[in-house]
DNA sequence: CAATTGAAAATGTGATCACATTAATTGTTT
DNA sequence: AAACAATTAATGTGATCACATTTTCAATTG
C-alpha cells in the first residue's frame, strides 16, 4: 500500500507546477503557442485542470493571450528586455539584503549545493539546467528574505525572461565560450559568509547585469551601463 | 438595431473587470470569503467565467486560496503592508520619471479631469470612489510610460492594498479629519506642468508615504520613516 | 447550558459536451 | 503552377453534471 500523500492538492496545481517548472528550463521557445488540449494530453489530464493553469501562467505573464484568443509564448523586445532587468536588478539586490542576516551555516550548505549543481550544468554545457539552477540558487537565497509580496512578483520577471534567456544560452554555448560567462555565484557566497551586505547587494546587482549584457550583446541591442 | 460592439470578448474578462473595479473600490472586505457560485448569482453568469476570472486574481494576489480550498480577500499584516508599500515607493516614482516626457496638453487635460473628481469625492467623503479616483489618476499619469512589465505589477500590488485602505478610510472618514488628508495631486501636476523630474519623482515618493503613515498610525503600527 | 454528534447544505474541482471562431487543407479556376 | 474559394479540422469558451470535502446548523447528550 502506498502511504505517500500526493504532492499536490488538485490536479491544477500539478499541472501548474509542472508548465511553471518547463518554463523555467525555457522549453518553452519565445513565439510559440501553447494549446490546452496539446498540454493535456501530454500530461495526460482533461482540458479543465489546463485551464485554469494556463489562466494562471498568463497572469503572471509567463504567457500572453493573443486577440485571436491563441495561447503563446511572448517574445522578446529590447525595451521590455531592459524593463526586466531594471526590475529584477532593484527588487532582486533588495531581497538579497533582508535575507543575508537569516542565512545560517544550514542555509549556507544549501546554496552551497545547488550552486555545485549549477557549476557542474555548466561544465556539461546542459543549458537547461544551467538555467534553472541559476534560479534556483536565486530563489533559494531570496527564500530567507520572508519577503512575501516581493518574491512573487521576481518569480513573474523570472517566468518572463527564461524563454529568451534559453534562446541565447542555446546559441551561447554553440559559440564555445559557455563556460567563460563566469556567475558571481561564488563571490556572493563569500560575501554573506562575512555578512557583508552592502557587497552582497552589489554583486547581485552585477551578477544579474551581467546576464543581460551578454543578452543585449547577443542580439546586437544596446548595452545596459 | 444595436451596432455595438460588447466590450469585453468573453464573460471571463468581463467578470475579472468587474470583480477588479470592486476590489480596487474597496467593495471587498479583507477576510471576506469570495464563492464561486455567490459571484456568478451576482452577476448572473455561469460558474465557468467566475471560475477563471478567480483564478486570475488569485495569481495577481487579489486574492488568496485557502488550504480548505476557499478563496478569501487576503488581511493585512504589518510587515506586509511595509513591503507593498517600499515597492509601491520603487516602481510607482520610476514609472512617473518615464512618463513625465510624454505627457502632453491634452494629456494633462485628462490628469486634471480625473483629479477634479477626485477632489469632488474627497468633499463628498465619498470613500469607494475616494480611492478608486486616486488610483485611476496614478494609472493615467504611469500609463504615458509605455512601461508594460512594471505596470502590472504595480496593478498587483494596488490590488492587494486596496481591501485594507478602503477599511482605515472608512474609519479616516467617520472621524471627521478626511479631508485633510491633503494628496499631493496638485503638487505632481505642477512638477509635471514644468518637467521637473526630479520634484516629481519625490512628490510621488511622499504622496505613496503619506497613505501608508495614515494606515500604519491608524493600525498603531510603527511609522515609515 | 455547553459540548458533541449527526445530518444536510454549500463549495471547489474535474469531466464531458456543445458551439462559435479561427486555422489548415483541399479542390477549383485561371 | 499560382491564387482563390470551399470545406474540414482544431481551438478556446461556456454550460451542466457528478463528486469529494468542508461547512453549517440542528438534535442530542452529558
Amino acid at each position: 500500500m502506498s502511504n505517500e500523500r500526493p504532492r499536490f492538492k488538485t490536479q491544477q496545481e500539478a499541472v501548474y507546477f509542472e508548465l511553471r517548472e518547463a518554463i523555467l528550463r525555457g522549453k518553452f521557445q519565445p513565439g510559440n503557442s501553447v494549446t490546452l488540449r496539446g498540454v493535456a494530453e501530454m500530461l495526460d489530464v482533461s482540458l479543465m485542470p489546463v485551464r485554469e493553469s494556463l489562466r494562471r501562467l498568463t497572469a503572471e505573464r509567463a504567457l500572453q493571450l493573443l486577440d485571436n484568443r491563441r495561447i503563446a509564448v511572448p517574445t522578446m523586445s529590447e525595451t521590455r528586455l531592459e524593463e526586466i532587468y531594471i526590475t529584477r536588478f532593484t527588487l532582486e539586490s533588495f531581497a538579497a539584503e533582508k535575507a543575508m542576516p537569516n542565512i545560517d551555516a544550514q542555509a549556507m550548505e544549501k546554496l552551497e549545493a545547488i550552486n555545485t549543481l549549477h557549476n557542474r550544468a555548466i561544465a556539461e554545457r546542459d543549458v537547461e539546467n544551467y538555467i534553472y539552477l541559476n534560479f534556483e540558487f536565486h530563489r533559494q537565497l531570496y527564500s530567507y528574505s520572508g519577503l512575501e509580496v516581493i518574491l512573487p512578483l521576481i518569480e513573474s520577471l523570472w517566468l518572463q525572461i527564461a524563454p529568451f534567456m534559453r534562446m541565447i544560452s542555446d546559441r551561447f554555448a554553440e559559440e564555445g565560450d559557455f563556460d567563460e560567462s563566469e556567475d558571481k555565484h561564488l563571490e556572493i557566497l563569500e560575501a554573506i559568509r562575512k555578512q557583508n551586505g552592502t557587497r552582497l547587494k552589489h554583486l547581485i546587482q552585477d551578477d544579474i547585469l551581467d546576464g543581460v549584457r551578454i543578452q543585449q550583446e547577443m542580439m546586437g541591442w544596446e548595452v545596459s551601463n
